[in-house]
RNA sequence: GUCCCCGUAGCUCAGCAGGAUAGAGCGUUCGCCUCCUAAGCGAAAGGCCGUGAGUUCGAAUCUCGCCGGGGACGCCA
């Protein structure tokens, strides 16, 4: 029973004169900031121009007017129609839904047949991974499992940074002073350690620099010996990579990267030639961006050679012919807002009407400790050595706390990754983070590990309860704070609906916190496992139901939920 | 210089297709484990929602100006 309608319904049989369909009256319903002015509000405000009369007078007459066996009461108050919903119909309703529709409730499932391409994490070869890429990484993640769960066809492409002349130095850098083994067992940490020492030695000898350049002639033409090696980079980079990914719990479906666009940004250009849309300016060919207010986009170099965002334009148009997406999302953050916004606008100058369906996801930047991230200068946080910290606090937190459990290592690998994805995914996406260890590796208040164990909590009474058979009362869920916790359950679908339509995945990361609290007081309050089998029953479907949509919650920001902690 | 984003409690932030007394966490102070996991619950304290106008029955929410912070502005990605 979908509450809103039904309501609707009823103010509608009242002011037929409206002339309104239902559905947007429904879209009028406001949810009262207090729970004791109502389940719903009809703010009378909206049609009092309409019907020429004063809301206070509207509210009146529907007041009057208005009944239905769900509706415990209705009033008005000061221009609202407040809704008083029968506590225990609204009970019954919510969680037959919810547990019915088990692991699909929240999902309306309107991506069948639709196709999402996510760009997301994009991480450079032959670097480390910190805390500057877990904002794509875990944004991406969560928005892939939320088009998959509203039945999209999702595909994740990992945009790998594969292509510059760093890379010819750095076969430079391996052929003088790297040997295979070092790097196969130092992986990244090596490959950075050889970059460095070039750069070092090239202040000294500039004629290295040439030497760099000429291996990046040699990825460029083909060569093989260069391509052996800078393929190899590729391969232990990512096998680094790869043990983060699983730890977080993120994989792609693609690692089509820089360089797989080379042989494909050639007919692009031609392409943009003979649209009439490539003009010579100081050498360099561009597209003229002047009547869009914005600045050129440079296509071709006055040299000639590429840019990236030629790149850019040949990885949309290949996205699109394979895989024929209905959407194109791109996690990269808001520095780039310029940048996408000219690869938009020259799609959609190139006569592409799918041009629409792509949109730049920008979040904030991260800073640490105040100041910006600076490798150079040892000011950063690397990924694995966060994710290590983290585990090992919870680790800690569990030998204290139950250090009789089970599987302490892996739970603790949940809890401490956990706390980390969490609070990368707790802000609007475009606030800034500025790191701060402590705040990091928070595990009290709203923070992952909190949602996590009052996922625990609940399945702990689920597992006490012996499987009651009474019927149960859900007259015993009218409390305050079991009511509370029903209405979260209620509007996890709409969460949901607005996290995705939004790009934005803290929506469903503070709608868990919210879920969780709720059931806290609910558990603290109301004893689950009551003596009376009617409420025993009714409250053990609420924390059933509590716990499916929290773990649903965590699974859609890249979380798995303990049972046990 | 031009354009974009941000500015809400000491700190980090929700709320922003306008609606009823502005919410949460952290931190501070104080309570609660003979009862389902105290990684919990409760209470206190803390705000002219940067600022000035405008639109509206109604503005934290929309528009414009100003101030403060960040970012981007052709041959890097």
């Amino acid at each position: 029973m979908d509450f809103r309608l039904a309501i609707a319904d009823r103010i509608l049989e009242n002011i037929p004169e409206a002339a309104l369909p239902a559905a947007e009256i429904a879209n009028m319903l406001e949810i009262p900031p207090d729970a004791k002015l109502g389940d719903y509000a009809f703010p009378c405000f909206k049609l009092s121009k309409a019907l020429r009369k004063s809301p206070v007078a509207i509210a009146d007459r529907l007041a009057a007017g208005v009944s239905a066996p769900f509706l415990a009461r209705v009033e008005s108050v000061k221009g609202y129609l407040n809704f008083f919903v029968d506590r225990a119909t609204y009970a019954r309703e919510v969680l037959s839904r919810a547990l019915s529709e088990g692991d699909r409730y929240g999902s309306d499932g309107s991506g069948q047949g639709r196709c999402a391409v996510i760009d997301y994490s994009s991480i450079n070869i032959a670097k480390r991974f910190h805390i500057g890429h877990l904002s794509t990484t875990m944004i991406g993640n969560s928005l892939y499992r939320l088009y998959k769960f509203f039945g999209w066809r999702a595909v994740g492409v990992n945009h790998l940074g594969d292509w510059g002349t760093q890379f010819g130095k750095m076969i430079a850098a391996y052929r003088r002073w790297g040997d295979r083994e070092t790097v196969e067992r130092g992986g990244v940490d090596e490959m950075v350690k050889l970059y460095v020492r070039f750069h070092r030695e090239a202040e000294k000898d500039p004629a290295l620099e040439d030497e760099g350049r000429a291996w990046f002639k040699r990825i460029e033409d083909g060569d093989p010996e260069a391509l052996s090696i800078f393929n190899w980079f590729k391969d232990v980079t990512l096998k680094d990579a790869e043990k983060t990914y699983e730890l977080l719990g993120v994989s792609f479906d693609s690692y089509a990267g820089e360089s797989f666009y080379n042989d494909k940004m050639a007919p692009v250009v031609e392409e943009l030639r003979e649209k009439g849309l490539l003009k010579e300016d100081q050498g360099a060919k561009i597209v003229d961006l002047e009547p869009y207010g914005m600045p050129p986009a440079l296509i071709l170099r006055s040299d000639g050679a590429t840019l990236y965002l030629t790149r850019d334009l040949a990885a949309a148009k290949y996205r699109r012919d394979t895989y024929d997406f209905d959407r194109s999302l791109y996690v990269v953050a808001y520095q780039q807002d310029l940048h996408f916004k000219q690869l938009f606008k020259v799609l959609e100058l190139m006569g592409y009407e799918w041009a629409k369906a792509c949109e730049h996801v920008s979040f904030g930047m991260v800073s640490f400790e105040g100041q910006t991230l600076s490798t150079r200068e040892g000011r950063v946080v690397y990924l694995d050595e966060l994710l290590r910290t983290a585990v090992e606090k919870a680790r800690g937190i569990i030998e204290e706390k139950s250090p009789g459990l089970e599987d302490k290592g892996e739970i603790a690998r949940q809890i401490g990754v956990g706390a980390v994805v969490f609070f990368a995914l707790y802000n609007n996406r475009i606030k800034d983070i500025d790191f701060w260890w402590d705040r990091a590796l928070n595990f009290d208040g709203e923070t992952g590990p909190y949602v996590m164990y009052t996922h625990a909590r609940a399945c702990s009474v689920l597992r006490k309860a012996e499987d009651a058979q009474a019927e149960p009362d859900y007259g015993a869920l009218s409390d305050p704070e079991a009511q509370e916790v029903v209405r979260l359950i209620e509007q996890f679908p709409q969460v949901l609906k607005s996290a995705l339509d939004r790009s934005e995945p803290s929506m469903v990361t503070r709608f868990s916190a919210d879920l969780a609290q709720a059931f806290n007081k609910f558990y603290y309050e109301r004893r689950i496992l009551d003596d009376d089998p009617g409420a025993r029953a009714a409250r053990l479907l609420l924390t059933r139901a509590s716990r499916d949509v929290i773990k649903q919650a965590l699974w859609l920001i890249g979380l798995s939920a303990p049972e046990r902690m």
